[in-house]
RNA sequence: UGCGGAAUUGUGUAAGGGUAGCACUAGUGACUCUGACUCACUCUGUUCGGGUUCGAAUCCUGAUUCCGCAGCCA
């Protein structure tokens, strides 16, 4: 079978640098600052820069960019290691930009000599008048003519801690009327007496991203630096800085689109918000976009991964469809989670004629996509608990379930027909009774008759209590960041994007069911083990519903 | 009124002068011991004008719209 493969722009653009001979190889590096956590967003770059490698037969570094110790904490590098190996990536190396920090301060005082980078005295609010508008060019700096003995001599001094924070600069010399911003001698050293989780009090000055990052990736050897469109501007300086310090294999910078996701936040301040403000619980919240938040919500790596793959690699920028994630996620698990039935808001079901003290234990499929997985051990016995919606006095048209008088099945067990219910002096349904048909043992009939649903119980006497939250999408509106119609965008968070329902009941296996556990809960939709449990209590999170066509159909009466 | 990008069905992404395809979504039906899965069928698209060509999403040209850029952040 011949399948045609279609390539994305960028491995067109490596294969072409192969062919040209540009590279003999392929490397890359993923670039996470330490100062958040890894959120939807980020498995895309992963994804894309991992991917590249793994797919040339490369390697991928993973490179934390701490060139601002004023904005990073260690507190995020382990975490940010954590998500990218439970993604499924291996990097080839740790690595650090502070790593590159003597390299980096060589390319300074190599520009310097070469009179292409200058100390500058002005104040960061002088810098910004003196660079000009958009649409107006900048002016040069008083500064920026001093000689190269004058700016070694300060840049070696602003080095040794001589000069308070801020008081100079060392910016490149490039081109103030340059329509682009970036190339109007951007600063490309500053004073900052912060204390480095890496380098401890080593340095008083810090290079800028956009001279760090072009000598940190081709010291490292990196061939293609993959990245976000905004530094699509800052191309030119990135390839300025590789050719005037002089390397001989500059890396080459390739932008592609960062992905949006549609009914979901991932800007860190809205985030924090959430978590400061008790709106979820914490960074791992089940709701949440962070990579944490979706392993705790139950998501695999492999339906992420997946989702990536799905999504493409383009130059434009595009909200992807919510659903299309859902998507990966239920086929993924539609898969691999075995089934059980679990009842979330019970309602007794009274079998009249069957023996009051009688127990069977029926084999039922684990998971009917796999038979490898084998069969499970499900107890019936007069007494059980069904779903409240599986009941009806009166059937609505097309409703499958149960009614009185109608014969229907219990999953795996008999055949039942309910005679009646109990009610409370409010007239809700506190009780259902039913007849089931020994002629149906295992839930088939020799005559072959038909029934026209099949409903999912756990026994009352066997089955574990639980506590299942059923989690939506945290928002109600598509684009979440929009404050348009609204004073502030916690006003348009889905009230019901968590459910809890307290008093479920499960099939009598789950019982051992350890955090991270995931199964399908027959009917309903997948579910997993929250770290919130402990012996003896049960706690689910929904990962996602199951397609629901009932509720559509129910929906349009 | 500067510079850099981008426009293909509801969403995302292919097609690189020759049948506008795929996935998700939506709809219809079949099947069903999960109203799931699976299967079948269906709907909706080349931003707009011009031009070149037997033939244009693709090449040329003009326009429009959208996104990004004025941190001593990344």
């Amino acid at each position: 079978m011949e399948e045609v493969y279609s390539r994305n722009f960028i491995q067109e653009a490596i294969d072409k640098d192969l062919e040209q001979g540009h590279y003999d190889h392929v490397q890359t590096r993923f670039p996470p600052e330490p100062n958040g956590y890894l959120h939807i967003g980020h498995a895309k770059a992963i994804c894309i820069d991992f991917g590249m490698a793994q797919q040339y037969n490369g390697e991928c570094n993973l490179r934390f960019d701490d060139t601002n110790p004023t904005k990073e904490d260690v507190e995020y590098v382990d975490s940010i290691m954590e998500d990218i190996k439970w993604l499924g990536f291996k990097w080839n190396k740790v690595l650090y930009a502070s790593d590159y920090f003597d390299d980096i301060y060589e390319a300074a005082l190599t520009l310097i000599k070469k009179g292409k980078a200058f100390v500058c005295d002005l104040s960061a609010d002088e810098i910004r008048e003196y660079r000009g508008t958009l649409t107006e060019p900048g002016k040069n700096s008083p500064y920026r003519d001093r000689s190269i003995e004058e700016n070694l001599d300060l840049f070696r001094r602003m080095t040794e801690g001589e000069f308070p924070d801020g008081a100079k600069v060392l910016r490149a010399k490039i081109d103030m009327t340059s329509p682009n911003l970036n190339m109007r001698d951007p600063v490309i050293y500053r004073i900052l007496r912060a204390h480095h989780h890496r380098t401890g009090d080593k340095w008083c000055v810090y290079p800028m991203y956009d001279f760090a990052h072009p000598i940190s990736d081709t010291v490292e050897g990196v061939t293609h630096s993959l990245c976000s469109l905004e530094f699509e501007d800052h191309r030119p300086l990135y390839d300025w800085v590789l050719r005037e310090v002089g390397y001989e294999n500059p890396s080459r910078q390739i932008e592609f689109a960062r992905m949006n996701l549609n009914y979901t936040l991932t800007s860190k301040r809205r985030c924090l918000r959430l978590v400061r403000d008790g709106i979820v619980d914490g960074w791992d919240d089940p709701r949440m976009s962070t990579l944490c938040g979706m392993r705790r919500r139950g998501y695999t790596p492999e339906a992420i991964r997946d989702f990536c793959e799905r999504i493409g690699v383009a130059k434009a920028n595009s909200v992807i469809d919510f659903a299309i994630l859902e998507a990966c996620i239920r086929e993924d698990l539609n898969k691999r989670a075995p089934r059980a039935m679990a009842v979330l808001d019970p309602i007794k079901l009274i079998v009249d004629n069957y023996p009051e003290d009688k127990v069977e234990t029926f084999e039922v499929e684990v998971n009917p996509e796999d038979p490898s997985m084998g069969t499970r051990q499900v107890e019936f016995s007069k007494y059980l608990y069904i779903e409240r919606e599986d009941f009806r006095e009166e059937a609505p048209n097309k409703y499958k379930r149960m009614v009185p008088g109608r014969e229907i099945r219990l999953k795996g067990a008999y055949y039942v027909t309910a005679t009646g219910c109990e009610k409370d002096a409010d007239g809700n349904i506190t009780a259902v009774h039913c007849d089931y048909a020994p002629d149906s043992r295992g839930g088939d009939t020799a005559d072959k008759r038909k029934v026209k649903g099949t409903i999912h119980f756990v026994s009352a006497a066997h089955a574990a209590d639980a506590e299942v939250r059923l989690y939506d999408r945290l928002f109600n509106v598509p684009n979440p960041s929009d404050e348009t119609g609204v004073s502030d965008f916690t006003e348009n968070i889905n009230p019901e994007s968590e459910i809890v329902m307290a008093n479920a009941k499960v099939e009598s296996g789950l019982r051992n069911a350890k955090p991270g556990d995931k199964f399908q809960f027959m009917r309903q939709g997948y579910f997993c083990v929250d770290k919130d449990s402990a012996d003896g209590k049960l706690v689910f999170n929904r990962t996602v519903g199951l397609k629901d066509s009932w509720s559509k159909i129910n929906k349009q009466k």
